[in-house]
Formats: structure tokens, sequence, C-alpha cells
RNA sequence: GCUCCCAUCGUCUAGCGGUCCAGGACGCCGCCCUCUCACGGCGGAAACCGGGGUUCAAGUCCCCGUGGGAGCGCCA
């Protein structure tokens, strides 16, 4: 089960919806066809200004999941309207970070800054309907303003004064636009993580939807996207859940009605504090280049904040199958590299070794290996996932694989290359010189026949010629390492481990 | 400062009023296995933030406190 396990799959979401979709209908029978009709959409809004979260990612990977299991499409919609601090690099990380995970939009990318003229006739509308004004305020006076309320210790917020200005105070006066915000009343946002969230319209204010350029600002943008692409849900974090009652203004304002909310807890670093590049790692990618694989970095993601009974390991198709918004947590949860590791771990040891290969083989490019010329990678990673937690782990306790061992390790070479150890490692080189078959069994064989020609527990001879071909006290069991690397470079590491040998008597002598 | 959110082992979490002297996982400790390191197996230490209510019964519901966090931009 778990990690390899295809199985059911999606295909079973399906009466699922359907038997939700019943209940609707019998509360509320009038919209009923809308609601068996409504097809789930949730969307990815990252703004181009980094790269892709690892945060980010798990909101995404949430939308993702929801999609999925209810047929439904994932949008990805780049929130690119300060221009001055997006990027296309930002963009193209941010795309790179969604394919490495796996997370494949449905539409998109649709970028906001091609929007413009939609956003401006939205503007217009409700300039038109009096559900928004111009305001000639300066940022001058709006700052003091501001510095004065949190000098008085009040919450800063426009104080209205154009609201129900009639003229211009001059004819081509600079103004932004803003939204008229009901002045009594409540808005209540049924979260589907936090439940149902409150929000007097008192401590809401005016907020700017058209910048003096007039260019649109973000919960203006927001809003108009998530009406015009028909988002049913929208699942972001819950830094912006302070946000949502303007947005829910604003949608009610335009005639339409707010889509589903569910606002999941932020991510923190390991100590707990909010996460930052001090943390390390920080974006996806870096992910990558740690050596962990992107199907255990979902499976980690999906278990933050979530949980299904006492699982902990789950194929695509379980996360599709089982993951739903009502089982999120709503408290913040800290990142823990070591479980990371451990999951990392078990996928390594659970997937297809080729499958497992590929990954592996970018790792020891990047160490400068080319794995053409050693063993294959698919038994390399048999050998040693169950002593790498990963990849970058599993490559950098290979290379003796594939190259010489620039020194040896010091106290595994005092301990085990020494003049003691010379007579077993006369014998190894000899016997494996004859070995007739160079496979793992015989191998073995062949070691423990010396170490009982010599009278000598295995220990004794095998960790000498663990030391003598990797450079090092740990490699996989000796037969296979022995296996692995080949009858020619065996003999030649054991040759040159008999010389350092002599060379060290020398030395000291 | 104001508004909003959050609160079970170190960490991720189970728990949706009685089945909890609180379960699982990572990590940690011990033992077993063993040619190294591991893997694996077995065992162990480790938590309901505090105070009030409600109730026959509260980790579970309500209130207050405390502690964390977020928002309050012509950023998103």
């Amino acid at each position: 089960m778990g990690i390899l396990g295809g199985g059911a799959g999606g295909v079973n979401a399906a009466p699922a919806v359907r038997a939700r979709a019943l209940v609707s209908c019998a509360l509320f029978p009038a919209s009923a066809e809308r609601i068996v009709r409504m097809t789930v959409k949730t969307r990815f809004a990252p703004s181009p200004t980094g790269y892709l979260h690892i945060g980010g990612a798990r909101t995404a990977l949430f939308s993702w999941l929801y999609a999925r299991k209810h047929g439904g499409s994932f949008v990805l919609r780049v929130e690119d309207t300060d221009q001055e601090r997006s990027t296309q690099e930002s963009v193209n990380a941010i795309l790179e970070g969604m394919t490495w995970l796996g997370l494949e939009y449905d539409e998109g990318p649709f970028y906001q800054t091609r929007r413009f003229d939609r956003y401006r006739e939205v503007i217009q509308r409700l300039l038109d309907e009096g559900k928004a004004y111009k305001c000639y305020c300066s940022k001058e006076r709006l700052d003091a303003l501001r510095e004065e309320q949190q000098k008085r210790k009040e919450k800063p917020r426009y104080d209205g004064k154009c609201r129900d200005l009639t003229e211009p105070p001059s004819p081509d006066a600079p103004y932004v636009v803003r939204f008229r915000n009901p002045l009594e009343g409540q808005v209540v946002v049924d979260d589907r993580v936090h439940g149902r969230v409150a929000f007097s319209n008192t401590e809401l204010d005016d907020l700017i939807i058209a910048r003096t350029d007039g260019s649109p600002t973000y919960n203006l943008t927001v809003v108009v996207d998530d009406m015009d692409m028909g988002i049913s849900h929208v699942i972001r974090g819950d830094d912006h859940l302070n946000n949502t009652p303007r947005q829910v203004n604003i949608l009610h304002a335009l005639g339409v009605e707010a889509p589903v909310y569910a606002h999941v807890p932020m991510i923190l670093g390991e100590d707990g504090k909010r996460l930052s590049k001090r943390h390390g790692a920080v974006s996806v990618m870096s992910y990558r280049d740690e050596g962990y694989l992107p199907e255990a970095v979902l499976n980690y993601l999906v278990r933050l904040g979530w949980s299904h009974g006492d699982q902990e390991i789950f194929s695509l198709d379980e996360m599709i199958q089982l993951f739903d918004i009502d089982d999120l947590n709503a408290k913040a949860s800290a990142l823990n590299v070591s479980k990371l590791n451990w999951l990392n771990q078990q996928y390594m040891k659970a997937m297809d070794p080729a499958h497992v290969a590929r990954h592996l083989s970018w790792h020891m490019g990047q160490l400068g290996v080319d794995p053409a010329q050693g063993p294959a990678l698919e038994d390399i990673v048999v050998a040693q996932r169950e002593r790498s937690h990963t990849l970058v782990e599993m490559a950098r306790n290979s290379l003796f694989f594939y190259r010489m061992p620039e020194s040896y390790d010091d106290k595994a070479a005092r301990k085990n290359l020494k003049a003691d150890t010379r007579p077993a490692l006369e014998a190894l080189r000899a016997a494996l010189a004859a070995a007739p078959e160079w496979q793992r069994e015989r191998l073995h064989e062949t070691v423990t026949g010396v170490a009982e020609s010599l009278d000598l527990k295995l220990g004794k001879v095998a960790q000498p010629l663990r030391v003598a071909l990797s450079g090092g006290p740990v490699s996989p069991p000796i037969d296979e390492t022995l296996e692995l690397l080949g009858r020619d470079r065996s003999l030649a590491r054991i040759d040159a481990a008999l010389q350092f040998i002599d060379q060290q008597g020398q030395a000291a002598g």
C-alpha cells in the first residue's frame, strides 16, 4: 500500500460528490440544479516577486488536490500588477517549481497586467453606479492622517473626506478611486477552515481600487478575476483572511455571490517563527537541490496541516481521493526536516529504482560525475537507499563507485589500513583475482573464505577491504560493494591500499 | 493601539461530550539483528497553556486571561 499504490484513485471520488450534492438538494430544492452543475474551480495566484515559496506550494497543492478530487479545474493566475517588483524570471521560477512538483494547471497562466482594460471597465461601472468615488486626497494628507491616528492609538483608516464630494477641487486634479464600503452591518465569511468569521463594516474603510495612474489594486483585481474566471473555491494563506470582508463587499457591489473561502494557516520555520530566508530552504527548488524527491515533498506538504487518521504515506491517487478542505487544521505548523528526511527515504526505498535513478543522475552530474562511467545507477539506488535520506547523500556516498577516492578517511585508515591488516588484504587480493565469477554470492563466499583461512572474524577482513575500496568506513555490504565496483577497480584499489600501508610504514619507521 | 485568527508530546497530528490513567508518526533513548553505516523488529521517556463556567460527565462546548500570529499601503 502507499507509495506505489495506484489503486482505487480518483474514480471513487465521484459518488461522494454526488452524495453531497444530494444532501444540498434536500435542503435547498430550489437551487438543486445549480449545485449539481456547479463545477469546482480553484486557483493559485502568486505574485511574481521571488521564487515559489514552500508555503505557496502547499496552498497550490491543496487547491490542485481539491480540483482534481472533484473533477474540476485548476487555474494559474499571475498577479503581476505591481510592475515595479514583478519579473519574468520570477514567473519562470514559479512555473519551474510547479512543474517539478507536478502541479499542472488546467487554465492559464493568466496575467493580470494583460487584463487592465477589463479592470478599468469594472472600476468605471462602480463609479457610474455610485459604488465607488474619486478621492483627491494627497499622499501627504493620507500619511499625516495615518500618523495622527496611530498617535491616538487608533486603527489607521481613511476618514472618508472625499466620499460625498460632488465637485473635484480643480478641473484636472489627480485622483484615486475608492470603493464605497458599507458604513453599517457586518460581513460574515463562512470559512471552510476557520468556520464563521464576522467582521463589522465599521472596521473597514474605503479602500483604493485604482491608483492615480488608473492602474487597479490587488483587492479589485482579485475580485474581478475570481468572478470572471468562475472560481468556486478560494484556497489561500490565512494572511488574507482580513482582506476577505472587503473583497466580499466588492463582490456584492458587483452583484455576484462570493466563492467558498478556505484560509489555510501559514507554514513556520523549524523554530516556530515565520518562515524567512534565514531558515534555509524556503524555495521549492531548493528542495530539489538538497536531494528530495518531488513525490516526498508533496507527501510532506500534504501532511502539514492535514491528516487522514494515522496514515502518513499517501500516493498521489490517495491524496486526491482522501483530501478534503474540511480536514485542514486551523493552526500554523512548523517545518520539520527530519520528518521530511524520513519520508524521502521511504519514497526512495519504495519507488521504482529506475525512477529514483533518474533523479540521482542529476545529482551525480552536479557532483561532476558521469554515471555512464561506472555501475548502473539503478543498482546504486538499490544498494544505497537504505543508508541515505536524500539523493545528495546518496550521490556523495556513491562517488567512490565512479572515481578513486581522493584520500582515505583518517580514522578509518588508521584503524584498518595498517601493517596488521596487510596480510588480510593480500589474501583478499589473491582470492579476488582468482575468483571465477564476479557475482555477489560468490564474492561473499570468497571473502568469508579468506576470513576463515586466516582464522579471523568476518569484520576483521571486511572492514579493511571496505576502507580500501571506498576510502571510508561506510559502504553497502562488502559483497555488494565488490560486485558493483567490478574486478578491475576493486583490485586496483586493494593495490593502492597496500601501497598506502607500505608508505605509512616507511613514514613511521 | 484596533480588528481578526490560533493554542494536544520537541515537531507533524488523532481526538469531533463518556470507549482518553489521551492514540499514531518523525526525532530521541534502550535492546535485538549485523562485515561498516543503515534498514528492520521490539520496548521506553515525552502533551491536553491557565482560570472560571455549562453538564451526571470536558482535551472535546462557552467566557475570561495568557501566549503566539496576521491585517490595518496609491504591496500583493
